[in-house]
DNA sequence: CTGGGCAATTGGTGCTACCTTTCCGTGGAT
DNA sequence: ATCCACGGAAAGGTAGCACCAATTGCCCAG
């Protein structure tokens, strides 16, 4: 689940979101250079709040604040890539065809192991979860229900990566919900999800129940290969 | 590299270094509640330094911060665990253990693919650097110069990382860094390197200079089984 | 005795004013 | 041309204020 705005109340939450989807975009380049003064008036908000701001986007990497010179904009090297913010960011800005490229790259690596620990360690309830999912996937498949396709795919990736007993593997479960809902909102998802993802997806639920874990791998990482190549030409 | 706070100066760092360190122990459980009056009294240091500690405690996730309430201690699943700092503060902490393990199923999952992609992605310079970083390995393997040995390996595994043109993958050269000093420092290392180590390191090397990507990746998997089994018993 | 509403208390939110510290530029002296 | 000293710009840090929201608990009605 992505949570955006659960907190809502905030002053200084909206010029975060505002420059760190600026320095994300590009729109502040590295090197560039902000003041406190300028970032105060240029929300109208206290020196409080532009210091606040200031820290945070300090504490991912985006910028590096010094005396006398001020706040400098840092090479995309410096980023923490991982944060969830970054990436949100990125994936809202002109970098979203690259983000969600090493996004997939990502999951390739990370999936297809996730699966075979969720093999060994899911729950009972987590197992029969998961096979439901993939029956309701071929349901909704079938029938062309796209978006509603898309949530219960949302589900059962996360189920998975929850499942898999790794707590960094879990924490790419919200992460990863983003790069499905982007991936059809960008129109990179053929308007029918193809037969073969539906039967990867059995095959995956299907080994993760038995404890198979060598095969849920395996399937895994077939049905993200599959999913990778969909969106080659995107 | 690992580049702990170069920056120094900064009062609110240490604030924040402490209680990150504290929370990451287990010392503030989840559900303990800190206020700012509090953080002040204990460190000595005004509400602007507190709150902008906070704020960065927030951004990871840590902590939450609601009025009336004061700053509450959230629960693992909600942290950013892979903040580098949220990662570094496990490592020097009881957890350091588990945060071992589940960086070491992360590295299995990625280098791989990070090896088979740099297989691809490599400039000329990297591919060789690659080939002489292996030959120095061997060496200094048989010669038992355990923490050359690892210096090197840490040049190593983040060569290919970097090499792999995914910067998401690069990111994690350094997290990856700190896992290898870490497990040096536990004495989760053999005293010499096993031969097979070296082996595959020769041949990650050698596939990643020759270009061959699937058997990068296949030997790179290789090494880090042997690397996780050589760990278990710890 | 229970429940609902109202008021007091608590603790974060945000603002302003002011001082300190660090260095970047600049300009003058050698 | 080089070096050094100095002024000023901008962040770092402190103090105290008004404000607001949520929680706590008290009080009174049923």
């Amino acid at each position: 689940m992505i949570e955006r705005r659960q907190t809502g109340t905030g002053l200084h939450d909206p010029v975060l979101e505002k420059l760190g989807m600026e320095i994300a975009a590009g729109e502040l380049p590295p090197g560039h250079v902000l003041t406190l003064d300028g970032i105060q008036e240029r929300f109208g908000v206290s020196r409080t709040v532009a210091r606040e701001a200031m820290r945070v986007l300090e504490s991912m990497g985006l910028v590096q604040s010094r005396r006398r010179v001020g706040i400098t904009v840092r090479p995309t090297a410096d980023w923490n890539v991982f944060d969830p913010k970054v990436i949100w960011w990125r994936l809202s800005g002109p970098a979203r065809g690259a983000q969600l490229r090493t996004l997939t790259e990502l999951r390739i690596a990370v999936e297809p192991l996730a699966a075979g620990a969720a093999a060994r360690a899911a729950t009972p309830a987590q197992r029969s979860r998961a096979v439901e999912l993939a029956a309701t996937l071929r349901r909704l498949g079938e029938a062309g229900e796209l978006t509603e396709f898309m949530e219960r795919d949302v589900e059962f990736h996360g189920l998975l990566l929850q499942a898999s007993g790794n707590e960094m593997f879990a924490a790419l479960a919200d992460v990863i919900a983003a790069v499905l809902r982007g991936r059809t909102q960008l129109g990179l998802m053929p308007h029918k999800p193809v037969p073969e993802a539906m039967d990867l997806h059995d095959a995956v639920a299907a080994a993760v129940a038995g404890g198979r874990s060598a095969e849920a791998e395996t399937a895994m990482r077939a049905l993200l290969v599959e999913v990778r190549t969909a969106m080659l030409p995107g």
